[in-house]
DNA sequence: TCGTTAATGAACATTGTGTTCAATAAAATA
DNA sequence: TATTTTATTGAACACAATGTTCATTAACGA
């Protein structure tokens, strides 16, 4: 299965590099470290790092598709135990407020800064291509909308990360769940409106949750 | 009216810096200026700049508040001139989406960036506020909503300044009319819900529009 | 006019970046 | 195991940018 071309020395430096990395983001913040900093904690050589890597932002990069790769395969297993029928149901929102949670300390090291957007730019593109792979077939059936489906895909999509950075900015003031059930609410009422056309089917906004748990689109 | 005990040499360098600033901003992004470049282009001395400010930074907010007190007097020239009736009505959603795209190039040079997020962040505070301390009494007649004020306070400004950002990114593709059409049709129905707990009034969301519009509080 | 204050610019210390290269160590391969 | 290949090392280097200092000069306000 796995594909082992890779010199044991490769892997291993990286290793030690990403590790640094991200304990020095904890500590002091993404901007604040100097790739002395990183070359120092890995142990590593000065010229080695730039063999690897062309500057800091590289490896932070490397460091999040890594990190998405561990996401994508912890949602296929869940979907996987979702068709075994151990999980009633998979609520893709609620993992993610789950997740973002657990990783807030990673978050407020990151929050507000150039690198904080970039990756948040990068995970804004990572859901909208996932929803609007998704369900642009599924309005084929519709009339013509009242908003184009760009913009009410952007504003979702747009919505979901505001809560969720809201939630982490206040320290999690609510459970997952309740923050879940707070983006229902708020959602539901727009997406009824703006993806309904003019026949009011109840429950589209069923139909429409349900897209960001059985949509296995990758972007 | 004016204060005028600033030295004219003060005022003529700061003007110099900001003008500077600006168009080298349009020119090859925030990020990439130094300030060598700032000096060169304003003709000012390397330290008569610290003189006046710790960094870039601290020059470039300074740029940013004179922008927000030209924002501010032209609103209110515009809420003065409604009252004298000239105006049929003043919405604020519509000036705002005008605005943006008159400095849109502005935007696009500061745009993803780290200084762009300081400024995103600091509108976002601004319009909060905005909303915020007014409608907090308009809430106190109602139930208690079935969502925290705060949190569809953040929501929707939040929904806002996506919709912005989203049309300006992709070079503004329709009208601000139709923009703000377009706010209003996504936001409406949430409105109504977040806001108006269970009693069902009809029209909530116009009273809410006008706040925009009425509020005359300054963050 | 005169005392005060701002601007000047060159010099300087400092910090961080990214490159180079020959020597060395550790893998892969046969 | 022997051999070849490849990665790591670290010191030295050039470079770019920051922010400070200070004596001199110029402009301001009263």
């Amino acid at each position: 299965m796995k594909e082992k071309k890779e010199d044991r020395r490769i892997s291993r430096t990286r290793k030690l590099m990403h590790e640094a990395l991200m304990s020095l983001i904890v500590e002091k913040g993404y901007e604040a470290i100097t790739v002395q900093d990183i070359l120092d904690r890995a142990d590593v050589g000065r010229s080695t790092f730039y063999a690897h890597y062309r500057d800091k932002d590289e490896l932070l990069l490397s460091s999040f598709e890594h990190l998405r790769t561990l996401f994508e395969q912890q949602q296929q297993a869940l979907l996987a135990s979702r068709l075994t029928g151990d999980d009633p149901e998979l609520n893709f929102v609620l993992e993610l407020f789950r997740l973002s949670g657990q990783h807030h300390n990673l978050y407020k090291a990151i929050a507000g800064r150039q690198i904080g957007e970039m990756i948040l730019k990068y995970l804004q593109r990572y859901l909208y291509n996932m929803l609007f792979g998704s369900y642009t077939e599924l309005m084929k059936k519709r009339k013509s909308p009242p908003v184009p489906i760009e913009i009410a895909t952007h504003y979702l999509v747009n919505s979901l990360l505001s809560l969720i950075t809201w939630w982490l900015d206040n320290n999690m003031p609510y459970p997952p769940e309740k923050m879940d059930e707070i983006f229902r609410t708020l959602t539901t009422p727009t997406i009824e409106i703006a993806f309904n056309s003019s026949d009011h089917h109840a429950g589209s906004a069923t139909a429409f949750y349900r897209l960001f748990i059985d949509s296995d689109c990758c972007p």
